[in-house]
DNA sequence: GCGTGTGAAATGCTTCACAGCG
DNA sequence: CGCTGTGAAGCATTTCACACGC
């Protein structure tokens, strides 16, 4: 995926949206990239090249107009179908990713729920229907799901990105705490929650000394 | 936080520990790089560069002690007197992370949850109690907390965060959907499920072309 | 031969710094 | 003058490639 654009800007650019609905709000039409950095916590250089990725541009001075830069991000990250999304593992955890979703961006909707325990199967949480895995196939097909969401033991990740990725899903958002051994073409990101527990608190006892923080 | 040791060698450190163990489950006493780098996904070179910066070393050919390894990073990443960590926002994705850390490594405990919203206080959740907001200054003296995860809606994620920093908090994970401001010395790392999930969307769309995965 | 330890090159990302425009 | 757009410099992290030891 050597895309040109990096990973990481595209990181950033899902939340210049949500920033700037915050803008808005607050009623200004335009603004200015250093003032997107206060709010973000970054630098303005970093706006300005991610912005220039985005192929935006303001001519000068004015800062930019907001509503250009949203619709220039909705051009750039959603589907303009809109996009459906499945959730596989209905535990604790997909639970609170259902609720989580429910009212995510305007694109992205979590549409069809999947677990192994039968007792789940038929209820509709949060708007989101439950099948059982044997159902997979067929409703990702129905749906033209191409992006999952796993929150599954860990003991059942690799067998369920497996099966994903047989029924044609070409991104998987992971919270197992396992690597997944994926086909190429497959794009897989993981959350790994240990972990970044881990991270923090080693930070956190390393902070007798000196340091900043990053957003 | 210019520790010489790099944040994302930090983060694989955690996930050695756990693919360790899986070795160990194995039988085997000994794990070569490339073992360990099939297994996270990674190259051989990273996982010698990152051991070197751990101060492993093995001497030659016969691999890595497995147990040796995991009493480095146990050195390493742990405080050796264990360390208790608290929870603010009882709603559902705090209660998905409560149970997702009611057994976590040897060394992290939640031992302490807060909540606004009165009806949730004195319980007891997955072995840990719930308090109202304004006992949290006494609470997290009383436990010696330095950690804290931060599970509340955007808009009170800000003023928890300066309440926590009052309170001597030193490293927060934050799940809000917003950069937190905080004194320096204050170490923030965020999870932001939105932006992974529109990432993930971004990516399976791309993957029409070419590309591998990484993990 | 086979795997480790590690300088050195390569890559990817961020910041600097300045020209140009309103 | 203040702010954008962007080449070029600077950092951080990863990968290469090779000497050394069993």
């Amino acid at each position: 995926m050597r895309r040109g654009t990096p990973q990481r800007t595209i990181e950033r650019i899902g939340q210049y949206r949500r920033l700037l609905y915050d803008v808005k709000k607050d009623g200004r039409a335009r603004v200015y990239s250093h003032d997107l950095a206060d709010r973000i916590g970054g630098t303005a250089a970093q706006i300005r090249r991610d912005l220039m990725l985005l192929g935006c541009s303001c001519g000068s001075k004015t800062g930019y107009p907001v509503d250009q830069l949203l619709s220039k991000i909705a051009e750039f990250l959603d589907n303009p179908e809109g996009e459906n999304v499945a959730l596989i593992g209905i535990g604790n955890v997909g639970r609170a990713l259902l609720s989580f979703f429910s009212t995510p961006g305007p694109s992205l909707k979590v549409t069809a729920a999947f677990d192994r325990d039968q007792s789940k199967v038929g209820r509709v949480l949060h708007g989101c229907r439950c099948y059982v895995m044997e159902d997979m196939e067929r409703v990702l097909a129905e749906q033209c799901i191409k992006t999952a969401i796993m929150a599954v033991p860990a003991g059942d990740a690799q067998g369920v990105a497996e099966k994903l990725a047989a029924c044609g899903v070409r991104g998987i958002l992971n919270f197992a705490p396992v690597p997944l051994r994926v086909p190429p073409g497959v794009f897989v990101e993981r959350i790994d929650m240990t972990v970044a527990l881990e991270k923090v608190a080693f930070f956190s006892r390393q902070a007798s000394g000196e340091e900043q923080d990053k957003v």
